[in-house]
DNA sequence: AACAGTATCAACCGCTTCTGC
DNA sequence: GGCAGAAGCGGTTGATACTGT
């Protein structure tokens, strides 16, 4: 006899949080701390299952969580953890502390996917146009809705940013929540946009190179705040040469191993030659 | 204006892992 | 060590917004 799914039971409420019940979720996690998310729904009179109460919570509600405009920089490390552990999102969201798996994995298979795969194709067309069978093909997960095509060029950056004002509107209810405001990404989006466009007309995709430019500014605050290694294990003294050793290693394994595809290899020695000129840096 | 197609993201589902007994 | 319940994780879905015809 199994366990009965939480959320079926009956009177539990599904589908999108109103602002009253995010209000009451995030009233009683101050007074309480996270935690204990099967006595939430009893304490707090909602008709969610605890389930629910934890996810609003950890990809909406929580404090800190910065919303839409992922930088180039993010969306460096993303591609770049992506293609070390594959689909991650946890592991990979935990070195990018604002951002949530969700929404990390949202962005990825939205976006980035899209991306790599313009970029494949630039390289297939590029470096093997008579003989395709030399660069094997990326693997990238199909799943999800593969179905669906390639944005066109003419509507590729037509969507706004409609980012849960919902959750804007509990925020300014809530004194010390500290959830961002979402500026206009249109723009930016637009400018991107158009640069890759033309880079893709140029045979390279411009636009990849701010994905995989690591800024090494932002790196050298990451490291100094700890947040690479963010489950420890390095002393202070020490902790950037010895990432810069295990990446070393782990970069050496990594292009030994015969089962990477072309596009794993060119990431990882692109991307990490940067990573490790800023690690060489931190030591020195 | 109406409709179809597409992109986006919040939320759910089911499986796995963790934890306490 | 084994079990049950709780928590976490990743894949998927559905609602919605937007564009093009």
């Amino acid at each position: 006899m199994g366990r009965p799914p939480c959320c079926d039971k009956v009177g539990i409420k599904k589908g999108p949080w109103t602002p009253e019940e995010d209000i009451i979720l995030v009233t009683y996690i101050q007074e309480h701390g996270p935690g204990n998310w099967r006595s939430v729904p009893t304490n707090t009179g909602l008709l969610r299952c605890s389930k629910s109460c934890r996810l609003r919570w950890t990809n909406y509600l929580r404090p800190g969580i910065k919303r839409g405009n992922f930088t180039p920089h993010e969306e460096g490390m993303i591609v770049h953890l992506q293609a070390l552990w594959g689909n991650k999102w946890a592991a990979i969201a935990s070195y990018l502390p604002q951002r949530t798996d969700n929404d990390i994995k949202n962005y990825w298979n939205t976006h980035l996917k899209k991306k790599i795969k313009k970029l494949q194709s630039a390289f297939d067309s590029q470096m093997a146009p008579s003989d395709s069978t030399t660069y094997p093909p990326l693997s990238i997960s199909t799943a999800g809705k593969s179905h669906q095509n390639m944005p066109s060029a003419k509507n590729a950056h037509h969507y706004p940013n409609i980012y849960a004002s919902s959750t804007q509107n509990i925020s300014r209810l809530l004194e010390g929540w500290m959830i961002s405001s979402t500026p206009q990404k249109k723009l930016a989006d637009q400018e991107t946009n158009k640069e890759c466009l033309n880079g893709l007309v140029e045979g390279v995709d411009f636009e990849f190179e701010s994905v995989l430019a690591f800024d090494n500014g932002c790196w050298d605050k990451m490291m100094k705040s700890g947040d690479y290694y963010p489950k420890g294990g390095y002393g202070n003294n020490d902790k950037a040469a010895c990432i810069l050793h295990e990446r070393k290693l782990q970069k050496q394994e990594s292009l030994n191993n015969a089962s990477l595809t072309f596009f794993d290899r060119w990431l990882l020695d692109e991307s990490a030659s940067q990573l490790d000129g800023a690690i060489e840096q931190q030591v020195n």
